[in-house]
DNA sequence: AATTAATATCGTAATATTGCAATATTAAAA
DNA sequence: TTTTAATATTGCAATATTACGATATTAATT
């Protein structure tokens, strides 16, 4: 077969699993960390900012806007990305509370 | 083509894209959380707490622990995988860092 | 030594991801 | 309204991932 068997795991295991898949991708953590280093919202330049043809860019984009970790806004001509924070947060909640339950049990068996 | 332009990426970016894509299947979220949950190092039994087969749950474990991840003990017959604490940290010190930055600058312009 | 139990590996099918050329879309500019 | 600029979509090839049956490996047990 293939396709993972999304439906024997809870929604929270899927949900984290979809955001890491989401960022992957060393472009896709590229993109995100130029969209954080600018401090305005600076648009189509990600693509001269990386080695990837455009299509490959915007496909990325793409991905990063579904798994909704940024956000666009059409402004005239032009496309304006930039991080989302509040879905950022709930990504960051999650390994928090990941590693919240780990600093209980830092008991290393092996 | 296909197959990601690693090269053109920097190391840290490099890293946390691969350590992400550790976590990127819910079957391994579920496997970190269960080795998480149980006290003691558990081994086989994760086979029997998962809607998989044997060899795809070898796999997973596999992919997990190359991550570094988790470790595997070789007690007799069976093998005792377990959280590998240390390098947990190194993932949640790279989230740490980026959530950082998010923090700092947190304007929202779209 | 043969059996059993636990885990890994191999082989392979199904599916997903990555990347880009070509093309479409959309809106400003000329 | 044609041209130009910015971005998205389509189509397709290369590669990676996921899943599992069959089989191999390894070590305890009989």
């Amino acid at each position: 077969m293939g396709a993972s068997k999304t439906d024997y795991f809870t929604k929270n295991q899927n949900a984290i699993a979809t955001l890491a898949k989401a960022i992957a991708h060393p472009a896709r953590i590229a993109i995100l960390e130029y969209l954080l280093k600018v401090d305005s919202c600076i648009c189509g330049d990600i693509v001269n900012e990386l080695p990837l043809a455009q299509p490959t860019v915007s496909q990325h984009l793409k991905e990063l806007k579904n798994a909704g970790l940024i956000k666009g806004n059409v402004e005239g001509n032009a496309i304006c990305y930039c991080i989302d924070h509040a879905a950022l947060k709930k990504l960051q909640s999650y390994f928090v509370s990941l590693f919240t339950k780990l600093e209980i049990k830092n008991s290393n068996c092996c």
